[in-house]
RNA sequence: GCGCCUGUAGCUCAGUGGAUAGAGCAUCGGCCUCCGAAGCCGAGGGUCGGAGGUUCAAAUCCUCUCAGGCGCACCA
């Protein structure tokens, strides 16, 4: 849409060059801005283009905006031009364009939106990777919808996209989970059990402790998993069984075990060495990060011969950059923030491009029912689960509620207000356009009223009135929001973009009766609607909401 | 102390160097003989944390500063 503008004014400011009214050549334009006016009063498109040629053609802005302004409006598509404010040249579209638009959102059904932009780029976005310890939390469940969304945002946009979840399934914490379950099996047995400070101490542990005796007495053929993999693979199964509930399903689970089992950490660490990057103190080994822009150098061979996770992550990011991605995204809690210069610094030292690295910050979820705060932390062994919160709101009001914020800013989340059904929660306010318009069109059914063909549109332009063309543009606008969302790495921007489309809609539908005793008029709305359904639904489908007919 | 994030309406938050800074909630006042009232209409509400600077133009960019959060491991 503002592509069109952008060709219509390169073609004026060339027409003005030719006619000897510029001085300036195409090829030494400013990179001149075309936004959709926030007032109607401003037209629908206004540009900058005139204000920024100043200094060059040594003129007052408002005298070049004039003879642009003028070229501009010799285009077929544009109604007229003004000049207005500091040098503002807006600009009036005919009608026809915004019915030809409308066409084109029809048309292009369940894929409009979509672009080619991302050119197939391939994108790696991992996220989740919630160590296999413990049941997902609410704040695994904002980096998973955020994740999610992303990945289906750039999609849309033309990437090739890959989710990928890390399993955190070597190491200490893992450790843990294998001594926890054993110690809760003892317990089982009647013995008398002490939890260590680093023990999982939630009842899960003892499902699982029963469920690995049990194994166990069974036996079977093969090797015995021991304690740990026994546990680790229940609680991949418990997370993975949870996301689907969320609606998410990751393409690769990657096994940070399985770097090891290929020998890539050992191999990485040698490579490391041969460099001249690692050296040896206090009986630790170090890595030279410092070098490449990191604080201070890392551990990567704790004094007690065990490896850190950031020597597993050296080899891990190497792997992923060799899988060929042109994009790696890593989606983490915002108290890893100080990693990422780590991370920075393994990808340069290994020569790699870390421009080909975003890391994206999900910062806290802070739990509120009715206004009040809900008591967290896993201290106790008490959290609250994401399982939980799907159980008691929803997956759409919760998935909904995740992206309704920047992931950079802290979220308050309200039990109440994401269960209520009210108006004032905002989920079922976008879903009940989709519905709205069903709703209508099965009214229209009844009454007789035969639904029209999209190719009718060319007949009906005239029965377009403002209202309705402030809908289309708005529909319009639904493409750039996804392009710059992808590019932005900021799937909220489409949320909003919903509930602005539902509060222009509703207030639409309230004002004007559709099913009418006028048939162009009553055909020309359906259409109307049947684009602005489509594109609620287009949208939820992007943040991995569901679409109800009814509700 | 250093680094990152956040300060915008009573609350929760959008905002791409542009025009008179927006939305939802809350508050107050209205609207169901009428395609779904899970809806609509209207009103009030602002020192964009503060101070400088760059610019024709700053919530937006730069510097400083104040406040809050997080991070600064031989944890993950």
């Amino acid at each position: 849409m503002k592509k069109d503008i952008s060709e219509i004014i390169k073609t004026a400011l060339k027409a003005a060059h030719a006619a000897g009214e510029l001085k300036t050549q195409e090829s030494a334009l400013p990179a001149f801005t075309v936004d959709q006016s926030k007032k109607e009063e401003f037209g629908d498109f206004s540009t900058n283009v005139a204000m920024l040629l100043t200094k060059h053609e040594g003129k007052p802005p408002r005298d070049i905006a004039a003879l642009i302004s003028k070229r501009i409006s010799e285009d077929e598509n544009v109604e007229r031009t003004e000049v207005a404010g500091p040098g503002f040249i807006n600009i009036f579209l005919d009608s026809a364009y915004w019915v030809r638009l409308l066409g084109r959102i029809l048309s292009s059904g369940a894929e409009y939106g979509s672009s080619t932009v991302g050119k197939g780029k391939r994108v790696q976005v991992e996220f989740v990777s919630a160590n296999p310890t413990g049941p997902l939390h609410i704040g695994h469940g904002r980096g998973a919808a955020v994740g999610d969304a992303l990945a289906r945002v750039l999609k849309a946009a033309g990437y090739e996209v890959t989710k990928e979840f890390y399993i955190n399934d070597a190491g200490r914490q893992v450790f843990n989970l294998g001594e926890s379950i054993q110690l809760r099996m003892q317990e089982l047995q009647g013995k008398k059990i002490e939890l260590g400070e680093n023990h999982y101490k939630g009842d899960y542990i003892i499902d699982i402790a029963k469920d690995y005796i049990e194994a166990l007495k069974k036996g079977g053929g093969g090797a015995v998993p021991t304690a740990t993999e026994f546990g680790i693979s229940a609680m991949i199964k418990w997370i993975e069984e949870d996301l689907k509930e969320f609606g998410i399903e990751f393409d690769e689970w990657f096994s940070e075990g399985s770097l090891d089992d290929e020998g890539l950490v050992t191999k990485t660490i040698e490579e490391l060495k041969s460099k001249e990057l690692v050296y040896e103190k206090d009986g630790a080994t170090w890595f030279r990060t410092e070098k490449f822009g990191d604080d201070k150098d890392r551990v990567l061979i704790k004094a007690d011969g065990e490896r850190t996770y950031f020597a597993s992550d050296i080899a891990y990011h190497r792997d992923k950059m060799a899988r060929g991605f042109d994009t790696l995204v890593n989606v983490w809690g915002a108290d890893h923030h100080g990693y990422e210069a780590r991370v920075r610094a393994l990808f340069r030292a290994l020569g790699l491009d870390d421009s080909a690295l975003k890391v994206i910050f999900i910062q806290l979820v802070a739990l509120l029912r009715g206004g009040v705060p809900v008591a967290m932390g896993k201290r106790s062994g008490e959290f609250v689960t994401l399982r939980h919160v799907i159980d008691e709101v929803g997956s759409d009001a919760c998935r909904f509620f995740f992206l309704m914020r920047k992931s950079d800013a802290q979220l308050d989340f309200d039990l109440e207000l994401a269960k209520s059904q009210a108006s004032e929660n905002p989920v079922y306010y976008v879903q009940y356009c989709n519905a709205r318009v069903l709703s209508i069109f099965a009214h229209a059914k009844e009454k007789g009223v035969k639904i029209p063909e999209d190719s009718e549109l060319a007949g009906l332009a005239d029965k377009f009135g403002a209202e309705e063309i402030r809908l289309i543009r708005h529909l319009g606008r639904f493409e750039e929001v996804i392009e710059r969302s992808a590019k932005e790495m900021e799937p909220h921007r489409v949320t909003f973009y919903l509930m602005e489309l539902a509060g222009l809609f509703h207030p639409y539908y309230n004002r004007n009766r559709v099913v009418t005793n006028d048939p162009g008029t009553t055909k020309a709305r359906l259409l109307l609607f049947k684009a602005v359904g489509t594109v609620a639904s287009n949208g939820l489908k992007l943040l991995g909401v569901s679409t109800p007919e009814k509700m």
